[in-house]
This record gives structure tokens, sequence and C-alpha cells, in this order.
DNA sequence: GATGAATGAGAGTTCATTCAT
DNA sequence: CATGAATGAACTCTCATTCAT
């Protein structure tokens, strides 16, 4: 699975070993998965493993925890991007770049959203709270950029649109894996029209 | 959990197993839940369950199935309610018995959903059939609904827009968890608009 | 290692177990002994153990309490009997029970006084407060028993000798081993001559 | 633990390593103890434990041997002290020391009594041999010491006297332990009145 | 029909021991 | 010399599943 390399330094082999296991995470949830799966993925031993990670939930929250870095720090630059046209909306960009990272990041995106959604895991804790700050980073994107345009977005109203493009970005993505025709874009462009849609739909009356 | 009542006949005792197996399934994973959990819900012991359902893949798959028919039956007598207004919109009235569903029946829902989701298991095959089949239905209904309105919608659109709803309400009833204020009329009437605009946005040309 | 009966009923199945367990935790400390050999001791499988007893942890405190049972109630009923001679010192009596519950239970004993000395295990507090037992009821059997020979004894200097006492029955056990043609009896006499002497030089005053 | 110091000189480094192995060993027995205590109590790293002293085993019988070295030497210097009165007592000058061993060097005494009493380790042989000989050379002291007194007191007696003796200072460096207002000195003039008065009751016939 | 008892298989975790740097 | 990295073996404990009552 990975390129055969005895005696790699600390960082290196931290790395390669999340890399196994967010890939293995995704196929199954915490309990389907053993930790000789993630070695085996890995090319290493089970040791190995707990030499670095120290515990199989370590290690589960330390794939979730990387992952979100990942996808938040995906999302900022997109909407941040100070190359990007200036009539250009940074909503757009943030969901289609949201969106891309789903798509092209399948297995992290299932670890993050899927995996750690499930309840009385003894980490329960920990991932839950990952979890919501990507619903709430997804929220202030969507409140930051509708600001001027439709009054003041309450933040509830905010936290309710992010949970359905959440979803609805999961629903889109499950779409693509069937539908290999449709491009990332294509989706990204019905996520914008759906939630912008949908804002009209929730303040008729601030227009 | 159950009123304890040795000698049932034999449909009553399993249908008992069955609640209690979806009880216990909506709590934890197909792994995380143990046999002894199922006896212990239904008030009695492990060889008993055994003796109904013969083994946990089967257990779990009498849940995922009985609160299949369970759901699919309440979409469909609400959409064909004969004693409903004419001019109410029978998608609206089927949005809304499948969201009254899932909030009302949420354990069912979370098997349904979320556990069913769940590759890798043995029985990976039977369950996500059963899966697809709450879209399909949704599909349908959605068909069936926007014919006349929109021109013919494609198959492949019915498709896309079913798991957007399906997806949306999962989220909504887990919105509902953490605001309790909010009524699930209320959500339903949010799907609804949220359906419909989605469905602008895809065919602004048929307009 | 014990006939073989399928099927017993929870005590006596207990009670094997046991049985079995404090031989097999004569030979090896709590680490070196694995649930795997004492099941095997019993005749039966590693499960069934957990079944019974719970945790290794559990198994040893099992052990410790029912010996440490067994040793006190050997030593009250001998120093109480109430068809011994009038005119036989109660104090050997007594000392020869210990001594002959040392010799005789081997293994017990073992258990008792040297396993439950190892600090640092995880029950630690309990199986320390079992051991202080031991000294305790031996420190109270020679209080009442030299009361009126020597004036009141302290209770420090009673404690003291106490463990004077179980250690050098401790070292004659041993000795024993090595040399099969001395009889309980005569060790008996051996310590309590020791005991005796010994009240002498702490108390030189009193004779 | 030590200071840390490197390349130090092969003899001088191995003593480092046996200093805090004992000190480790004394804590819990041998089974509980891992290497990487040892390393890290003497402020090194696991390999190098390996290096100077070959296996864990090893590295346990050297703890034993060096301990007993000490132990034997600390009596059989302080029986024939050529400095001492001659009036003086050479038995209880031989005791004294031992006892002080003892309490001294709490740690030394607990891995040269208590842990090498442990049957079923790979190296039982060595040292138990090692063990015996604190109660040969205990033995011997006595033997040598009541030559002249006693007439000649039998091997076989003066073997059980010394398993006696030593066990009772075990018994008393425990009690000192728990009773710090005792001194080293007073506890030994108990031992030697018990060891006095004992070989008067085991040898009536010979005064 | 219902249940306490029993077990084979397997998972997480630790550790003595060895390479390779 | 000294050490971080790697592993085979073993151990505790759990669980789905089946007997025997």
């Amino acid at each position: 699975m990975t390129t055969k390399q005895r005696r790699l330094p600390r960082g290196v082999r931290e790395q390669q070993l999340i890399d196994a296991a967010v890939s293995v995470f995704s196929r199954g949830d915490y309990r389907t998965v053993s930790v000789d799966e993630i070695a085996a993925a890995a090319g290493t031993s089970k040791p190995t493993v707990y030499h670095h990670l120290g515990s199989k939930e370590r290690i589960f929250v330390a794939c979730v925890r990387r992952e979100m870095e990942r996808l938040v720090e995906a999302v900022r630059s997109a909407v941040h991007d100070p190359h990007a046209p200036r009539d250009e909306d940074p909503l757009r960009r943030g969901i289609q770049a949201f969106f891309t990272f789903v798509v092209d990041h399948r297995e992290s995106w299932t670890v993050l959203y899927r995996r750690a959604a499930v309840q009385g895991e003894p980490f329960a804790g920990e991932t839950a709270r990952m979890r919501d700050r990507v619903t709430a980073e997804v929220a202030e994107l969507i409140t930051s950029c509708t600001q001027s345009d439709y009054g003041t977005l309450e933040p509830r109203d905010a936290q309710l649109l992010a949970r359905v493009a959440v979803s609805t970005a999961d629903a889109f993505a499950d779409w693509l894996l069937d539908h290999p025709d449709e491009t990332p874009d294509t989706m990204a462009g019905h996520v914008t029209a759906l939630t912008w849609s949908h804002l009209s739909a929730r303040r008729p009356a601030s227009s």
C-alpha cells in the first residue's frame, strides 16, 4: 500500500499511519476497524502503530483532527483568496471549495461526517466537538457573506442553513460516486443555488 | 423495558423483540450493540432472542425491514389520503408525512438512515438495497406530484432531489433535537419550500 | 485436574474455580499467572472463568478472601474448642491450629502471605487489609491468652509478636518442605516455645 | 535519577544500571517491572541496558548477586572486626550487622528476600541458590559463635535457626517501617535475645 | 418454550528484544 | 557507544453462538 521504507523519522511515519487510518476508517466504523487492519494498510505492524499513536481511540481522534484542519483550511483560503476576481461571490467560492474537498477527499469526509457521528463511543465528546466545528465554520462563512445583501442573518438561521448545506453536500458527494459524468463544478452550482433560494424562502420579508 | 409476559404467541413476541432491537440499535452501531443488550432491553434472555430471530445479522435486517415498511406506508397513505382537500399539494403532504415520521420515530429513522449506511458489514448488500428504497420511494413521490406542473421531471433529477430531500430531513431532525421550540410542522414547511426552490433552480427553462 | 462435569450450578463451579485459582496463584505471582492457566487447571475455558469471577483481579481477591476466612475460622474454633482439656494452653492450641493450617494448606498460605504482599498491584488496598487481618487475629489470640499470666500485654507488643509468629510459621513451613521427617506437631512445639521465650524477652520484669 | 553522564567506563555504567534496577525491582516483582522502567530510572535508554546487562533475566540475577555480596560482606566484616572489644558477643555483632543492612538497604533486602522467593520464574534455580546462601551464611555465623558455649550445634539445627532469624529480621524490618520510633539497635537486641532463647528451647539437654 | 452455562475466535494492548542509525 | 524505531508473542477481556436443563 505504501512504499515499504523502514526506520522512518517520527513525523513522517506518523503521517503515513494517519493516512492509512483515514483510509481504513472510511470503509468501516470505529468498532469494525481493527488496529491490525490499519497496521497492514500502513505496511507496518500493530506495535508500531501503538508506538506512534498510543491507542485506537487516539488514532481515530488524530484522523478526525487532521482532516478537520485540512477542510477548514481549504475553505478559508478559498474564501479569502486574494487573486480571485472582485465580482466573484465569495460564498460560492467557499461552498465550492468545501464541496470540492468533500468530493476529492471522499475518505476524509466520510470519517469526518459519518464516522464521527456515532454516539456512545468513548471519545464522543472530542469528535462531536470537532464535527460541530465544520458546521460552525460553514455557518460563519454564510453569515459573513450574506451580511450586506439580506440584512443581518440571525445566527440561528445561519446554523440551520449550515447544517442543511453540509448534509446536502454529503448527499451530492454520494450522488457523484454513482454518476461520474457530473462535474464537481456543476454540483457546486446546485448547492449555491439551493442555498440562495432557501435564503429567500427563509427571509422573504427582508428582500 | 417491555411488560414481562411469558408464553406469548409467536408473532407478538417477535415484534416485541424487534421493538427492543430497534431501540438499542438506534443508540449504537451494529458492532457496538451486543445481543445481550437487546435481550435485556426486551426483558428476556439471549437464547430466546436467537430462538426467534436466528442471528445478530438477521435481527438487524429484521429491524431495517420493518421500519422501512412503516415509513413507506406512512408516506404512501398520506399522499393518497382520500379525505384530504382537493386543492392541497400531495407533494407537501407526502414530504410532511415523511418528515413527521423521521421526527416521531427518531429511533427507527436512525437505524434506517445512519446505521444501515455503514459499509463493510456482512449484510451490506441487503441493507443497502433497503436504504435505496427510501430514496426511490421519495423520488417516485416527487415525480408523480410534479409531472403536470413542470413538464416531465427527468428520473435522474428526481433521484437527486430525493437524495437531497432525505438528507435534509435528517439534518432537520437533528436540528429539532437541539431546538425543541421548533415545531415539526414549521420544519416541514422549510423542507417543502426548499424542495420547490430547488426544483426551480434545476429547471429554470421549464417555468 | 477436576472431575470433568459440565453444566454445574453456580455456586459449585465458582468454588471449583477458586480452588484451581488458589493452586495456580500459589505457584506464580499475580502477573506470572495467566487466566488461561487458571481455566486449564479448573478443567474449563477462559470465558467460563470470566463468566463466574469477572476479572483477573476479582479472581485473586476471591482467593485471598476465601482462604482468609478458612484460616481465621480454623484458628478460632481451635482456641475456643469446648472439648479441649481444661489445663491445656489455648495459646498453644491456637498456634498449633494456625501452624497446621499453614502446613496442610500450603497453597492457601502461600497465596495469603506471599502473593498478597506484593505492592503496586491494582488491588493493593483490598489484599493488604486482608493480610493485616491475619496478624491482627493472631495478635488478638496472643493477647487474650496471655492476659492473666503476664499482666496486660501492650497492644503494640502483641502486634510485634504476632508478626514474628506469622513470619516464623512461614519459615517453618518452608523448612518442613525440605525436611519431611519433622512432624507438624514438633514444629508447633517449637513455635510455642519460641513465642513464650520471646514473651519473656520482651517482658523481663514481669517474670 | 542518576547524574546524566555519557561515555562512562564499562564497570561504572554497569553499577549505575544495577543501582537503578535494584531500586525498581524493590517496588514491583519481576513481571511487573519493565525494562523501560529500569532504563528510565537509570536515565538511559532500553538498548543501552541490553548492551550492558544482556537480558531482563540477567539484569535481575545481577541485582541479586551484587546485593548478596554486599550483605555477606557486611556481616562477615562485623563478625571478624579486629577493633571490637574482646568481651563483645560476635554473634550479636553479626546479627546486628545483618539487621542494620536489612533496615538501611531496604530495597536491596526486598529484592533479595521477597522477589527472589517467587517460584516458577525462568531463573528460579539461580536465585534460589543465591537466597539459600543468605541463610547458609547466617547458619555458619551461628554455628561458629555457639560452638564453645553449647557443645556442637547440629548443622541441621543451625539451618533452622538461620531461617527463623532471617524471616524474623524481615518481619522486624517491616515493623520498623510502620513504627519509626523504634531504633535498629533496639530491634537487634530483640532478635539476639530471641535467638538465644530459642537456642535454649532447642537444646535444653545440652546445657 | 425459555434460560443459565459454556466456549472458539478475535480485539486491544503491552513488552522483551533486536535492528539500523 | 547510544538510541529511536520496529516487531513477535502473549495476555486480558468480550461476544456471538450453542448446549443441556
